[in-house]
DNA sequence: CTACAGTTCCTAGATATATTAGGCAAACAC
DNA sequence: GTGTTTGCCTAATATATCTAGGAACTGTAG
């Protein structure tokens, strides 16, 4: 019988688009032998275990994600550099929900953090797009958290049903990064003082 | 042989406490039907299937959730109800993981959405939560998105290990909710004007 | 107290999945 | 062409969900 010319790459490539498909918890070593026509036993000459397919279709939605974010941010600064982050963040999230979800589903292995510089990366862009903010640790450090968790958590709700409310799911999200730069281009002080 | 004493109530509760010992996705009926010193199948005469546990469990832990959210709110106006109501949010997010993975992770069958006054309450919890900042529709639902969204990221970010700076957690997240107040306080007009 | 009815829990079994061990044969190296 | 590597196979085990049908427990009415 003909080989199937599988590699590690094939079907960690296949595994994300199965994820993207079937949503990424329900990605199966069967699923994907049968999508190759081939058996269970198979995939394990390529692929450690589910766990390691996993990690490793993770790592290359988080490679592919950082690549969109800084093809986006390149050349901007300030609010437009942080909405092009957030636009290109939403996009990839819902054009890939089995790949977004993975890279937050899986917690690299210390190995595998220490063989990738995705992790670095995505720091560095995101400090680079705050940069025009004039912010210094450990304010960087608190505003890119709340941005992180912002654009994660607003696309996670959105992808699986969490806004019901008939207004404009875009336009919400275009106000809430206006909201979110009101809130990055005046950093409260460390001391703040109540405002009203 | 003695009974177990089963019901639809305590097998929830039971999957709910092993939801946040095991995670909410490693519940299973097996494990379930272990700890009640039972055979996997009597369960099915209490829950149809693993599905509607899910549904259930999501559903204990959305009531609880507003249960603090409520308390907390209670008798607070302005940033100290929406601090209120973040830290009851992420304080019951950290105790309880699989619970709260739960209200996420299940979105409600339109049958349960219906049987079922969770939803509601926790919208108006946030309407009321914000009620101070003086928005009008629709900046009201669009900054109540953006504070779910924030809310929810942060804790699951937190709880997956996706902050890994050494910067304390705590003080990022009471810094962010300054930011958040910020925004809050100074929601931009329906035509903004660029601000630098 | 007894018989009936409903419910709880059981045994047995079908199906799906992950994973390992060991084998045959195709592809490649020389 | 021979030999080695490697890709895919068969076979087997363990664990999971879920259904069908039976037995035993519990409460209720005579």
């Amino acid at each position: 019988m003909a080989r199937a010319g599988l590699t590690a790459e094939r079907v960690t490539r296949a595994a994300a688009d199965l994820a993207d498909a079937v949503g990424f918890e329900n990605i199966t070593v069967s699923a994907l032998a049968r999508s190759f026509g081939v058996k269970d036993a198979s995939l394990y000459s390529h692929v450690r275990n589910l766990r390691e397919l996993r990690e490793r279709v993770a790592l290359l939605a988080a490679e592919e994600l950082a690549d969109r974010i800084a093809a986006a941010v390149a050349g901007r600064a300030g609010k437009d550099a942080m909405v092009a982050f957030a636009n290109a963040y939403r996009d990839y999230a819902l054009a890939h929900p089995g790949r977004y979800t993975a890279t937050q589903a899986v917690q690299p292995s210390p190995a595998v953090l220490a063989g990738s510089t995705v992790h670095v990366r995505t720091v560095e862009l995101t400090h680079a797009m705050l940069r025009a903010y004039d912010l210094v640790e450990p304010d960087l450090t608190d505003a890119g958290r709340l941005l992180r968790s912002a654009f994660h958590g607003y696309v996670t709700l959105e992808a699986n049903g969490g806004f019901r409310h008939p207004r404009d799911v875009r336009r919400s999200w275009e106000r809430s990064l206006d909201g979110l730069h009101i809130a990055l281009a005046n950093w409260p002080a460390k001391d703040p003082r109540p405002l009203h």
